[in-house]
DNA sequence: GCCAACGTTGGC
DNA sequence: GCCAACGTTGGC
């Protein structure tokens, strides 16, 4: 069992579009980086738990959590010219971006704030908190994952 | 909108 | 293989 944190801007889609989704189960699609695309493809499992987080937006932080229901599979939007994601070095035989679906297990009352991360002590080391930090997708240790839980 | 940090691309 | 230029991310 794993924990992880994915990143998403709101306004592409937020945690209240996931709960909005049939079975509140959607496609990760359109993580276009290499690193986060093997951790998506090679090291997640199906009953793997992830803290959504909202980027990009008036409050960044971490908005509920996800579980991992299906392990990664080709990620089709970059297969659609006329998504915005589209990249033609994928292609069905040879795809080169990868996915997961995700369910809602439940969406926090409030966001847990960046700011609320970046001053909790044993939050120090996280990934998501290192400068310059770009990464959609990364694994969290089972202590970063506890002590977020206590912020909520 | 600004800008620092980072990843990718492409010429050489 | 180097590295400058460029595009993207993401907080502010």
């Amino acid at each position: 069992m794993n924990y992880w944190l994915l990143k998403s801007e709101p306004d592409a889609f937020s945690i209240t579009d996931l709960a909005q989704r049939p079975g509140r189960t959607e496609h990760w699609d359109g993580v276009r980086n290499y690193q986060a695309r093997n951790y998506l493809r090679d090291s997640m499992r199906r009953g793997d738990l992830a803290f959504f987080y909202h980027s990009s937006c008036a409050a960044p932080g971490i908005a509920g959590i996800v579980e991992i229901v299906r392990e990664g599979y080709p990620d089709f939007t970059a297969f659609d010219p006329f998504d915005t994601h589209y990249d033609p070095a994928s292609t069905p035989d040879k795809p080169r971006w990868y996915m997961v679906d995700v369910r809602l297990r439940r969406a926090f009352k409030h966001v847990i704030s960046l700011q609320e991360l970046k001053s909790c002590p044993p939050l120090e080391d996280m990934k998501l908190l290192a400068r310059g930090n770009r990464l959609s997708v990364m694994p969290l240790t089972p202590a970063e994952w506890s002590a977020i839980l206590d912020l909520e």
